[in-house]
DNA sequence: TGAACGTATGAACAGTTATTCATATGAAAG
DNA sequence: CTTTCATATGAATAACTGTTCATACGTTCA
């Protein structure tokens, strides 16, 4: 039995095999894994979080957002940056201004499901 | 007229200063909002994420996680006490062995939420 | 009581990430 | 075309986070 030899002999005694190989045959790829921690990744953050509370309420352009949060321009584009690039958010522009929104309504669900937690 | 002399002058200009007063009336605390994403944040790692989707399907002790994870026991121990702070998972002792389980089922709500915005 | 074993935990290290600073881009106005 | 202004971005830094390693704790069994 030439297995790795780093893991501890609790492998060999280790109680319940028949559920470990069950639940592993139901468990998403690994791509999958990495991709829906990748998702809330982004919410685990309280300036982003703030962000998309603020386009709850109404699209905005990137300068109203800094100053609402009390944030430099710089701190809140690359944010917006980063919820652009998970799909959560999209923009028109108008001129100089940049608008950004919501790119999905269902974040809101997410969002409020989390609040509902939180407030036990 | 002497303000924050670090703030750029879109602050006095910006467009839309009856909008951004609207949108801060209607903004969660600032405690909460952190709060909020610190509970994301748990979500935000692939480790612990297989560990909530392998507590779907049955409770299962230390040992059995890090051998279907691959992983050793001391990190699956580190971050089941994170899942533990966060009132996410629940434990009983059996002997020498620690059964963990999801202590919330709504917490299957959010991550298959998650899920589906991966699946577009 | 001492050995065995499953689990927990503190410290250290490596990798990641958010903000800042300086600067670039792109659009409008003169 | 030059200036102004809103936004974007690369590099650097500081703070945070996950894993490993060594070891401690707590339970069972001889």
């Amino acid at each position: 039995m030439t297995k790795k030899n780093e893991v501890e002999q609790c492998e060999f005694i280790c109680i319940h095999e028949n559920v470990v190989k069950k639940v592993q045959d139901h468990m998403p790829t690994e791509e999958k894994l990495i991709d829906l921690a990748d998702f809330f990744k982004v919410f685990g953050d309280t300036t982003r979080i703030k962000i998309l509370y603020v386009l709850f309420q109404s699209e905005m352009c990137v300068c109203d957002i800094a100053n609402l949060l009390n944030m430099t321009q710089s701190a809140i584009s690359h944010q917006l940056r980063t919820l652009k690039q998970m799909q959560l958010v999209k923009f028109r522009r108008e001129g100089k201004t940049v608008f950004y929104s919501l790119s999905d309504s269902h974040i809101k669900t997410i969002i409020n499901q989390g609040m509902e937690h939180i407030n036990e």
